[in-house]
DNA sequence: ACCTATTGACCACATTTGTAGTCATATGTA
DNA sequence: TACATATGACTACAAATGTGGTCAATAGGT
């Protein structure tokens, strides 16, 4: 499933409140995108045609939510970034990340906690 | 500097060997690739165009080496990516990768080293 | 009952990307 | 020296992407 990056904007608002109608993700984005309710809409079509989006018929509107699952499509793109940027490894990604200040320090203790929980598996 | 996906695998090549002509860019890449020299060498032109690639004229040949370090590249790719696809946040992708099974133990050796430095900074 | 605003359907159009083809020229080889 | 070949310059072209317009039907307010 490729979900190109307007595109996915329209997802992060239909993964966190999913059953909205056109208008609704508008006024949902309008924040930071200052798209035209337009071009939400043409997103929105061509998501439902790349089979990322379910319609829901209400009254003569159409109500959006996801198919593809959030969880899913993160797992997905994150190992498709990893892979071509970072040849597959993932340690250097964070590397990166720290070294431009992309680290909270909650990410380190997060990321601490995880690694502690993988090795528990591992071990 | 936005370096497309097929556009990155040339870069791949010349970060790793930087002074390749067209053919030996060709070369390197046809183990994973099999594009047509032409196709390599329009990605070397879009590239030096895009300022993302500085050519040496050597006889009638161009040697292309990077301009942009591929430090800087990654460090800005992921940072986009972290951005668009988790909100900023670097434990959940991290996450992410664990779950799909994407980090090696070695990764998680480099991500505890890693981490381990970057208290001492923050401490 | 009528008009305005909303909605979906369909269309438009420039740019980027993937993937090459054509052409003229320089070059090493028979 | 004459030709097959490598090379750069320019061109091509479909699909994806970003961004939005037109139009017709309909629903809701007055």
């Amino acid at each position: 499933m490729k979900i190109s990056g307007a595109e996915l904007e329209v997802m992060n608002v239909l993964w966190r409140r999913p059953g909205l109608g056109a208008s609704d993700v508008f006024e949902a984005l309008e924040n930071r995108k200052d798209w035209n309710i337009r071009t939400v809409k043409t997103l929105l079509a061509r998501l439902v045609e790349k089979g990322a989006l379910a319609t829901e018929q209400q009254g003569r509107r159409y109500l959006y939510s996801p198919i593809v699952a959030q969880r899913e499509y993160k797992a997905h793109a994150a190992r498709q970034f990893v892979d071509r940027v970072f040849s597959g490894r993932a340690a250097p990604l964070v590397a990166h990340l720290a070294e431009s200040e992309g680290l909270t320090d909650e990410d380190i203790a997060e990321l601490e906690e995880l690694l502690g929980s993988l090795k528990d598996v591992t071990d």
